[in-house]
DNA sequence: AATATATGTCAATGCGTGTTGACATACAGG
DNA sequence: CCTGTATGTCAACACGCATTGACATATATT
């Protein structure tokens, strides 16, 4: 039986897959064409080419509507997507996906840009406060510096503790981040 | 005049730059080699091959005498460090060396293990107390995440702001990764 | 059943890469 | 000056990659 939804779908959902825990230029089209068990020529023919491909795998993987819904508090939405994500072997964490495509310029740029639209502007729009922009930054850096410590350096301290443990520190520091405020300069006495 | 040692520096120069700037798997061999002025099949004579390249390269980038000295205080030279490279247009800038060759597993690695000898070992030497593990755990997520948040996302509140700023919100993150302290379960009233 | 279209298969092409070996040339020691 | 070694130059190789076009076969339409 031949049917190119079919086909489309598993080479997205191999694509999926693979281009979240690699990245972009460490995966080939031949490895996710082998995984989906379809010819490497149909991608090009159905997605365009790699990088459109990539990019449908891209929004795949960060469809959130719990983040847009106003009944939640997106802060911890993005927490529990964090804890979710970590717990499950690190897949589908986009901030495993930016990590791992920080060093192609032109990819870079699209992940930055499709995380920018979907989950920074959302949240930006809902912090109030005149520090609000700088808190949000602040919470994003700490996601994403735990993440990395956490998977990637293997820190001790972070990298060998339990979910639990780790959520207390993740926890510990965002609530720092978002109780940010501009202190003056120091005052010499 | 031809002279191999001068040649082996100009290499070493440039790929050290490059590196640190690109990431491995993003430079070519040629584009040193066209850097350095030199040709390319010198590269495999004198240091063995891309990698070896790389891992000279690593280790001429990060010799750090300052963070052994005992005289001073290792936190803070860690982050005079970041402040240092943050300001010089992100050069030389550890966790941008690990972001960048993060997809790689083996470059990673060797990142990673050298990173880990070269700062991470020094420092767990000198953190005490219970929590002291964690603690400078927490302490190299916050720099790598506000590294990260700052130069690669160009998240607003991070990213736009002065250089005295960010300082200050690192700083503000640094003192809360420092005090933290693991906290019981959370008492149910 | 005959034809047209959709879908799948295969081989080839061009590109960039790291690496290697043969050759040329500059320099040093006799 | 002559010779041997160090250094530099050049071309070629083998590899993996994404992409393309020609062809084959299944499905739909008439």
């Amino acid at each position: 039986m031949r049917n190119s939804d079919k086909t489309r779908e598993k080479l997205l959902s191999a694509a999926t897959e693979v281009f979240w825990d690699q990245g972009y230029s460490n995966t080939s089209l031949r490895q996710i064409a082998r995984m989906a068990d379809v010819d490497v020529a149909l991608i090009s023919r159905y997605f365009g080419g790699k990088l459109k491909l990539f990019e449908a795998a891209l929004t795949a993987g960060l469809y959130w509507p719990e983040l847009i819904d106003p009944d939640n508090d997106p802060i911890k939405v993005a927490i529990a997507k964090y804890t979710a994500s970590s717990s499950e072997d690190h897949k589908f964490s986009i901030t495993r996906m930016i990590v791992m495509n920080a060093s192609d310029p032109q990819v870079g740029d699209m992940v930055r840009q499709t995380l920018f639209d979907t989950l920074v502007a959302p949240l930006e729009s809902r912090m109030d406060g005149e520090h609000g922009a700088a808190q949000l930054a602040m919470f994003f850096s700490v996601i994403i510096g735990a993440s990395v410590a956490r998977h990637s350096l293997l820190m001790p301290g972070m990298a060998e503790v339990d979910a639990d443990t780790h959520a207390r520190q993740l926890r510990y520091l965002i609530d720092a981040a978002l109780q940010f405020e501009i202190s003056e300069e120091p005052t010499v006495p």
